[in-house]
DNA sequence: ATGGTTGCGTAGCAA
């Protein structure tokens, strides 16, 4: 695959499309702040050491009127939030224009939670659909006599909101231009994923239910773009703040950037921003990032 | 097995 950082060849083998003009890449990020006033000293000095073009945020915990907006602005980003009180909420940042900018997944309108946020990114040599999502968490999961996952409750949002997002996935697919979703995905894909697979056997990130829904994103046609770049195992996007599994390397991958095949043929590389998660007050989650030609 | 921590908002839930 990419593994030299010199090769040039997609998933299917065949040589990528020509770099965007000036062989400039653009670079875009998904991360969960895990809460906007608690990161506004760490998210901008990760921006000035990372320099990605556009971030998608998850868990800002705010209200939209809240969003420390003109903080971002003074720094040159372009802001866009989907938010709400206390929980969950996205954002878009973006040194490119946004456009087209759509709030929600489709599907429910009674769904109050913020999870979803979409925009076309305009690059030089083309436009990428973004859209960046907060994935239920889905736990606590109960279980019946047989030992199999109650599919009601907040188990049962997960996976309904799961199938709105194939639903929208599909039209997205449709359209056959570069789509990236990107976001914490609450989904542990595979064992590899885990440093202790066994302690996730029965939570919501990594039930087969749960694998089998991220699984039909790839069948449809979907790429996990860092599995692209890196196939081996002992790669996490999370370390929980309790126990010290940070110290302890007890981490786990559940932030993607999945893309459509047209992304697919622009991507340049896929990486991890380990060291996100060492710094002063850090976020539970650590940025995942992919350099695309567009 | 249990408990361990952080954020929001100022109690107790979510993760």
């Amino acid at each position: 695959m990419f593994r030299s950082g010199l090769a040039r060849t997609g998933p299917n083998g065949d040589r990528l499309a020509p770099l965007a003009r000036g062989g400039a890449a653009v670079k875009l990020a998904t991360f969960n702040i895990n809460g906007i006033k608690a990161r506004l000293e760490a998210l901008p000095a990760w921006l000035d050491r990372a320099r990605p073009d556009v971030v998608a945020l998850q868990e800002i915990k705010s209200p939209d009127a809240a969003f420390p907006r003109t903080l971002f602005e003074d720094l040159g980003w372009q802001v866009e939030t989907h938010g709400q009180k206390s929980f969950n909420g996205v954002a878009l940042l973006s040194r490119m224009p946004l456009e087209d900018v759509t709030r929600g997944l489709p599907g429910d309108d009674s769904d109050e939670q913020a999870r979803w946020i979409e925009a076309t990114v305009i690059g030089e040599a083309g436009a990428v659909r973004l859209c960046g999502l907060y994935l239920p968490n889905g736990n606590p999961v109960g279980f019946d006599d047989a030992g199999q996952p109650e599919i009601g409750g907040k188990y049962g949002y997960k996976l309904d909101w799961m199938a709105r997002m194939r639903a929208r996935a599909t039209e997205l697919l449709a359209t056959e231009e570069p789509v990236v979703l990107a976001g914490d995905y609450n989904i542990i894909p595979q064992a590899e994923d885990a440093a202790r697979p066994e302690a996730w056997a029965k939570d919501a990130l990594a039930l087969p239910e749960s694998r089998a829904a991220f699984r039909r994103l790839e069948h449809m046609g979907y790429y996990d773009a860092f599995r692209l770049r890196e196939p081996g195992p002992g790669h996490y996007s999370f370390w929980d703040y309790q126990a010290g599994a940070w110290e302890r390397g007890n981490g786990i991958r559940i932030d993607h950037l999945m893309l459509s095949p047209q992304a697919a043929d622009l991507l340049r590389d896929a990486g991890i921003d380990r060291d996100a998660r060492g710094g002063e007050k850090p976020s539970d989650h650590t940025p995942v990032w992919i350099d695309l030609a567009a």
